[in-house]
DNA sequence: CGTAAAATTGACTGACTTCAAATTCGGTGG
DNA sequence: CCACCGAATTTGAAGTCAGTCAATTTTACG
């Protein structure tokens, strides 16, 4: 993506809005005619699974993530998505994106890629949910979570906010309250991670990693490419949001 | 997708190669200069999670699917792609894929609609993979094969070949081989399925579809849509594998 | 037929769940 | 600053779904 698409994707037409939070943003089966992007705060997809209301957390969102992209195009929205925070997203008309991904093909590609990280981080849930147990399976979030909130430069991979209860933890791991309750104290009784609040932090990121089977390969993390003049093009975040 | 955009895709170079039962046909970590169209037979994709190797499969490809667009956009691969009996593929470099993504919307889109709905159909696997139990989850993934078969043109979605043993079917769920053993038996005796060597018809889908909570919202099924000569096109089964 | 792979069965174990209650935390008003 | 209250976390005890280990039977196929 050169700067000339950055500056594209930055002129699109938007609207600013704020989101309460907890408020469900989008909702299952809705036909979503718009784009958001995520601007500050974190929102979670979400899906209710049986019909005794069960769900499970599929995702959550950081700022510079495009929040609803799969759902413009696919017609109707498949999952719900919810404000953890409260937040602050920008709408842009589908159609104004749609004509930039194919007048611009850096821009569309930009665009296609972080559409396939997105499906690249939803093979490695399934794996997880699939393949590991409680104690590996929280312990690779974790370590998710502290990547993603370095890449959004929200702290770093080793001390960063979790805003979310064990009740939502329980839910992205498809696992009970409880249980999560005492697979973390188990990871803090050995040292491997460190709660104060809704903050963590790891001492030894790396220990940490090797519990979940952690890598880095699934974000598919495009080394930060310079242009000439040191304009960073990143992925999966598209945009800087705190220049929108 | 208009039809000439169609017949553009139809016009890519290619070529025609045979994939062998059980071969290893993209592996985690590679870097994939190719996309690829299954013709013929079942791959499934797969990713080994563990450092003891336990691995998780991800999903099964059917005729007319495309096998790795995601592994050539994104440089390297996250998984492995395997076949599950025989394959016919059509080998197409990237380069012109892309090209013809640009330059024909119409396609482009079509394209980029169909990473979105492997995507939805990754969130599925997740939520089934979380939140449903063994019984409910194999009901799930009965479903969903049937009308996937339905969809390629092999069979209806209440009978169909199944070309997958139980460690497959356990490795796709989750769980192990007795469990999976188990838990087709007692679909079995009740009624819901009957199993008669690969293949597997379903008395009452609605029944089956009820234990499993299965409903297609997630397939994102476009109407076919005819356009004025009676062409059908219709995702996520993006070309007629049989006209290759 | 004969053989290896796949499916099936049984007995036992364990990770995670369920139900129930107590404790701590965080924010608000007095 | 402190008392209060609901939400969130923590703990305990008992139950269950699914896993493990170990055969045995059936099926597929040369």
């Amino acid at each position: 993506m050169t700067e000339a698409d950055c500056l594209a994707v930055m002129d699109l037409p938007r609207a600013i809005r704020d989101v309460p939070r907890e408020a469900l943003f989008t909702r299952q089966g809705d036909s979503v005619p718009q784009c958001t992007v995520l601007l500050s705060g974190y929102m979670f997809r979400q899906k209710i699974v049986t019909r005794e209301g069960r769900r499970q957390i599929l995702g959550v969102q950081f700022p510079g993530d495009i929040i609803d992209l799969q759902n413009s195009l696919l017609h109707r929205s498949d999952h719900n998505v919810q404000a953890l925070t409260r937040c602050s997203v920008a709408v842009i008309p589908v159609d104004a994106l749609l004509s930039l991904a194919f007048e611009r093909p850096g821009a569309g590609r930009a665009f296609w890629t972080a559409s396939l990280v997105d499906g690249a981080m939803f093979r490695e849930l399934a794996a997880s949910l699939g393949r590991r147990d409680a104690r590996s399976r929280i312990a690779h979030f974790l370590c998710e979570f502290g990547v993603r909130s370095e890449l959004a430069g929200l702290g770093s991979r080793s001390a960063f906010e979790l805003p979310m209860t064990q009740d939502h933890i329980a839910d992205a791991m498809g696992l009970t309250p409880i249980h999560v309750n005492r697979s973390l104290r188990h990871l803090d009784t050995e040292g491997l991670i460190v709660r104060a609040s809704r903050s963590v932090t790891i001492p030894d990121f790396d220990a940490l990693a090797e519990v979940g089977d952690f890598t880095t390969g699934y974000l598919h993390i495009a080394a930060p490419q310079r242009s000439p003049d040191g304009v960073s093009a990143r992925l999966p975040s598209l945009v800087d949001s705190r220049a929108f």
